[in-house]
RNA sequence: GGCGGCGUACCCAAGUGGUUAAGGGAGCGGACUGCAAAUCCGCGAUGCGCCGGUUCGAAUCCGGCCGCCGCCUCCA
């Protein structure tokens, strides 16, 4: 079999997987600050590590994720200060507010969401071991790392050192040694929570709680680490020098990078932020509708946010939905596949082991809907023929789930006896030719929230989506 | 200035050396239908930003040019 191939940022191609562990996978991704409410972003950056980890599942592999929640930060202390609460209600605030946002968008929780100042300790003690190797040096209350004295340092941004000294725009901290020097642990400043440390009472840097946790939940050298593009540099760089000074191992073997949302001109933060928080999209379109969007292009690229590619998302989901509307309907069982849809399965998990080629694997998923569309058209008379129907459907699926998709229950519900009533009562006023009447029900189902439509089957009942 | 990416039909988007350039949305024609909806069938780039080059053969490789964008600072 060809395997698994991921782009590697590290190495800049593409490059078969091969696991630490054979048989596992353990991946670690950078998840959010909870300062606001999560946006578009967010939703696409955990969509794509959620497939990611759904697809590694499906593939065999045992998989341990891990994503963080950073709970500590200046911008999480300014909103606190300016509320006059504690820093921890404000994390704790979004914190919920992201696990409720992320629910409804269908991405499943990871095997650990450690908090930051949960783990300060172990951050401590990591700072205390580049301390002790010369890697980090400490000025009044503050510890920085020296970056000079990891040379390897920018492998991962393709960046020089030298250049990066050039360009330095980097805030002139004369208390540094050098402009790249990093903070590892900043001494407390009044109104800010801090915690005991060798140094004096203080918090973490931003970088180090990515190095401590993910090696306190993966191990010194784990295989997938994930994030978005713009932590490359300096966020990612930075996690590395931290973790491989001290360990002399490569912290992950696989550096995964999504592309970003943009917005057009404006910056998505502030002005814009409000209009595309994630609870604001969800309110105004199917979750799998905002999934399939954002799946339709390859997770490196670029999206360009629109509300109306968002809506033509919507009506392609509809054909796979309709499908499995049609397949419950029969309340058939279902046989084993078909030999007339075994093709498409493996068709997916090629496009899939290609970088987790969505696009591609969603075209094959389309294939596939045609072709069950293309029997059921050709007739379900027979129990073998519903049978195969029903099978194909389940197949598709399959498939869809490992996506995301199609993730809502096959029941579904039935229609309420009053809207069963209307049909049958529709039905026979078209068996009279009664066409006024017959509409004149079509619209009293309508406002019951059922669409009735006429297929050379008989009626077919559908909710009406919002 | 450095690093990286993008430019494929009306729109979105795969494909990165070799049969007819996936798929989705929109559109048009047909079948079906009382109407509608859905579905199916058919149609749509001799062409992949532009100009050269390599090759038996390039959207795919090389060179140049044009246009757009991200990062280099907190940022998914």
């Amino acid at each position: 079999m060809g395997g698994l191939k991921v782009y590697n940022t590290m190495t800049r191609t593409k490059e078969e997987l091969v696991p630490l562990t054979p048989g596992e996978i353990r991946m670690y991704s950078c998840g959010v600050t909870v300062y606001d409410l999560s946006h578009v972003g967010h939703a696409k950056m955990m969509i794509v590590f959620d497939v990611i980890a759904r697809y590694l599942k499906a593939a065999g592999y045992r998989v341990t994720f891990v994503r963080n929640f950073t709970d500590i930060e200046d911008k999480i202390i300014r909103r606190a200060n300016e509320e006059g609460v504690p820093a921890r209600e404000i994390s704790e605030r979004y914190i919920a507010a992201f696990r409720e946002d992320i629910a409804a968008l269908g991405v499943e929780a990871p095997d650990a969401e450690p908090k930051a100042t949960d783990h300060v300790a172990e951050m401590v003690a990591l700072i205390e071991r580049l301390v002790a190797g010369g890697y980090a040096y400490v000025m009044d209350g503050d510890v920085y790392f020296e970056v000079r004295r990891f040379p390897a340092y920018g492998k991962l941004s393709g960046k020089n050192l030298d250049e990066l000294l050039a360009g330095a725009r980097v805030d002139v901290d004369e208390r540094k040694r050098d402009p790249r020097d990093f903070a590892l642990w900043k001494a407390a400043k009044p109104d800010e929570p801090s915690w005991p440390s060798p140094w004096g009472p203080g918090r973490p840097g931003w970088h180090i709680e990515c190095s401590a946790m993910a090696m306190r939940y993966l191990g010194e050298s784990f295989d997938i680490h994930g994030g978005g593009q713009d932590l490359i540099f300096p966020h990612h760089e930075c996690e590395i020098a931290q973790a491989e000074a001290v360990t002399h191992k490569p912290l992950a073997r696989y550096w995964v990078h999504n592309g970003f949302v943009n917005l057009g001109k404006a910056k998505m933060s502030k002005s814009l932020g409000n209009t595309l928080t994630i609870r604001d999209i969800v309110k105004r379109h199917h979750p799998e509708a905002l999934r399939l969007w954002i799946l339709g292009t390859h997770y490196r690229h670029l999206l360009e946010w629109s509300e109306e590619r968002v809506e033509e998302a919507a009506r392609a989901l509809a054909r796979l939905t309709r499908l499995v509307d049609d397949a419950s309907a029969l309340g058939a069982a279902a046989g084993s596949v078909p030999s007339a849809f075994a093709g498409f399965a493996p068709r997916f998990v090629a496009a899939m082991d290609d970088d987790f080629n969505t696009p591609q694997a969603l075209g094959v998923l389309f294939d596939f809907a045609r072709a069950l569309s293309e029997q059921r058209d050709r007739g379900l008379g027979t129990p073998e023929a519903r049978a195969d129907f029903v099978a194909g459907v389940a197949e598709l699926v399959r498939l869809a789930r490992v996506l995301g998709l199609l993730q809502r229950r096959l029941e579904g519900g039935g229609p309420p006896p009053e809207v069963e009533r209307l049909v049958g009562e529709r039905t026979e006023a078209r068996a009279r030719r009664d066409f006024r009447r017959s509409d004149e029900l079509r619209a009293e189902i309508q406002r019951l929230g059922w669409l009735v439509e006429d297929t050379p089957g008989g009626p077919r009942l559908t909710r009406k989506s919002g």
